[in-house]
DNA sequence: GAACGGATACTTGCATACAAGTGCACGTCC
DNA sequence: GGACGTGCACTTGTATGCAAGTATCCGTTC
């Protein structure tokens, strides 16, 4: 880079590289293995073998990995080795208090505003609806993410819902461990109707009543995961 | 790694790398020198140069700022080069919207623990006088961080302050630019006491509306400071 | 004089080679 | 048979070389 600093240099223009950079396709690659569990926590992951496995380098897939370990998805051992991170339940209630709050704050700003529109809101309870009913357990997680994170785009402040991804990584890996056993995704989305009638009708303490309600349930799964699936947890 | 995932892998000991990674002591030279604003918003981060005079190679180099970037600290246009974010005040709104909600919250959980302690608290008060009397600014942004991070501690959710450290570069790098002009450092401390006194006698509501005052005065700061600095905003 | 076009110096991205360190496993000794 | 020590295979960390792309500068042309 020159060391002029001509005006065209600071221009945040958008650019659209040609070629996405590996390192960028590596870490979703590998982000979303974790969150779906397919990474499953405490699972070896070894540099050289991923980098065989992804057919590239060492480098971008080392770069993907810091970035990795940066949001807490992965632990590095220097010269030793490194994993899928543990999910820690210590972790869990940290994440959930900030989950809750920031939630919880952003609803109440969405009922504040008299241009909040709903509509888009009740498209994902459909989807979670149809997805249910076909047993889909990865297109319910992709309405249930859409649908918070419309509550947040709603109230204006979809800056937290982005702020939050790095902890809610931790809540999803329970959500995602409770699902298959327990019967309660019907109650889920009866929540989120409830949440999204309160809205709509601006009763706010109703709904951030079912908010808090809401999202403490990843608190009860807890404990008893930790009894059925040991091995992923860390003590 | 073995195959063979015996027990002792999975024990997270407490290690402690005889010599620390050349990528974290690059991540932190850089990432303070960022916050104290040594490195502006919008100076150039040539990966030679750098790499030259840290006496690194470039790989380590390239990891530290890709986890920068991963936290917003630098922005990497392929191809073309890598820069300071600027900062941008849509950035600081969010960024206050998720630090005013999480540090209430806080504040109110350790307003309802009987065991609170406020001496840590009182102490760095004391650190914030003195170094306002040393007119030391370096002196008292740290005993700042310690006084909320206090906060959170006493609190029973410490996680909450280190999720939040990614966004809250953004405010600190607005007040750090704000405090030279503005001579509002004793009305910080003396806000500071306000809330100290609230947790200690447990008075949630008045502590609650100082801290919502407190942690609003970066908003305040925001367009006048684009005024006198424009260089350093994102358009 | 002004506008266009190409060479050039710079940037970041990727791949590979080497270095340093750790833990397991096997062989040896008691 | 059991305990100890050494070698080896594996890990991550770092350095370097090459490749691809971009913006600027300068010469040419109209």
């Amino acid at each position: 880079m020159p060391a002029t600093n001509s005006p065209a240099d600071l221009t945040p223009v958008e650019r659209t590289p040609i070629r996405a950079r590996t390192s960028d396709r590596v870490y979703d690659q590998l982000a979303t293995a974790i969150r779906d569990l397919r990474l499953p926590p405490g699972a070896a992951l070894s540099e050289t073998e991923l980098a065989m496995r992804l057919h590239v380098s060492r480098t971008p897939l080392r770069e993907a990995l810091a970035r990795l370990a940066e949001n807490g998805l992965v632990t590095v051992v220097p010269q030793v080795g490194t994993r899928v991170a543990l999910i820690s339940l210590d972790d869990v209630v940290q994440a959930q208090f900030v989950r809750e709050h920031l939630e919880v704050a952003a609803f109440s700003f969405a009922c504040g505003r008299p241009e909040r529109d709903v509509s888009a809101l009740r498209e994902t309870l459909v989807e979670q609806e149809l997805a249910h009913a076909k047993h889909d357990v990865d297109g319910f997680f992709a309405a249930d993410e859409a649908f918070h994170e419309l509550i947040f785009a709603t109230s204006g402040y979809p800056g937290a819902w982005r702020a939050m991804q790095s902890v809610k990584v931790q809540l999803d890996r329970l959500r995602r461990l409770s699902l298959p056993e327990a019967d309660t995704v019907a109650e889920l989305i009866t929540e989120h109707t409830t949440i999204v009638d309160a809205l709509e009708s601006g009763d706010t303490s109703t709904g951030v009543d079912w908010l808090r309600r809401h999202t403490r349930r990843v608190l009860e799964y807890g404990p008893e995961l930790r009894g059925s699936h040991p091995e992923v947890f860390a003590p």
